[in-house]
DNA sequence: CTATTAACGGTACTATGGTTCCGTTAAGAG
DNA sequence: CTCTTAACGGAACCATAGTACCGTTAATAG
């Protein structure tokens, strides 16, 4: 060590935050709309009218880009409801899980960014902390049934949650069925089911 | 039309076949290794000790190299259990889920094939091909419960099935969380509930 | 067996995703 | 306000995935 270094400022305002939120915006349109392998950031660039040299310098891969979108798309929390029974609740989540999987902007979206995750672990930890804020806002539906006494003491909530939630990502993900309001509603009948009888007891 | 066709003979035997073997398997060995954005054609050709413009002449894309690897893993199928109750068949295929979404080579593998299915639809179509293969294996444990009176008539032996690997796949693509036994069997238990309960009535 | 041609493979080429260079703009400190 | 420099943007550049060409090998018909 030779000298002090200066501390290097960094310029979060103005510019540099307009810049990243007109990135992220037009990442998200481009996924949607070409799909993972269609993602090009000099296109990405094109759409949010910015320097491709500003995307690969801040960004730098696809997957990078990706992962802080995901960051993004983590803050914005969907409100959960409060039916007063914990089928109700389900359903409710269930029914809002179907609505994002099959908006013709956001099914797309997500499939995309799910297959940028395995492609790199970066993405993949913001992938997981975007379902864990997700699941960790839901979880309180579980703890009130708990408290009604409609499911066992010790129920795991973030679990049950999760039940919900896996059918659907299945059908989009891998099997290809359906995703319907019937699909939706049996996801959440199955998880009240088997959390009343206990299954998610830790 | 002005001469008739000779007919255009196509020569399956011998060499085709086991150019196909190869590349199919070097394609298996790439995607597991390097991941769906990692598969590069020229690549597979050389593992495959195959020149690389055969690959490209025949499969064109990485995706349609992909649906045709899937094409050939529906056909290797998994034998299915018989322990005598819904609740063991289950679980044994929770288990076999299981035991292929955390083995070395299979998971990043299947992680790639369904990263590549949200790319391309015709490679998602050989992949929810797959998918109804595996679940038509297993549907036959499902009717046998309905036969001894432990399901309800009526039940949809399919949606069980698909119950099963729902969470181990949200696991394995979505929320991160750990793969282990006790996921699989829940997994089993929650869907030999829910079935138990008329759940998947149709 | 021979003849025909489907299918393979090496090499040279092209096109596009990604990098480097360097001058310009504007955030933030004083 | 002025000054410093973080961050941006255009243009030229490079590396590599994918294509075109053409001669060679071997499957199958007769």
């Amino acid at each position: 060590m030779t000298a002090a270094e200066p501390p290097p400022t960094t310029r979060p305002g103005g510019r540099t935050a307009r810049v990243r939120e007109a990135v992220l915006r037009a990442a998200g349109d481009a996924l949607a709309e070409r799909g993972f392998d269609g993602l090009d950031l000099a296109d990405v660039a094109r759409r949010a009218e910015v320097g491709k040299t500003t995307v690969y310098r801040r960004w730098s891969t696809t997957t990078g880009l990706i992962a802080d979108l995901l960051t993004a798309m983590a803050e914005d929390s969907l409100p959960r409801s409060d039916t007063g029974s914990l089928e109700g609740d389900l359903r409710a989540n269930a029914r809002l899980v179907l609505r994002t999987l099959s908006d013709p902007r956001q099914a797309p979206l997500f499939r995309a960014v799910i297959a940028a995750a395995t492609c790199d672990p970066r993405t993949a930890e913001a992938l997981h902390a975007f379902y864990a804020t997700r699941i960790a806002e839901w979880a309180p539906c579980v703890a009130l049934a708990e408290k009604r006494g409609e499911v066992p003491p010790g129920t795991d909530a973030a679990e049950v949650v999760r039940a919900v939630s896996a059918p659907l990502y299945y059908r989009l993900l891998a099997s290809g069925d359906p995703l319907d309001a019937a699909a939706a509603d049996r996801a959440a009948l199955a998880a009240a089911t088997a959390a009343r009888a206990g299954v998610y007891t830790v």
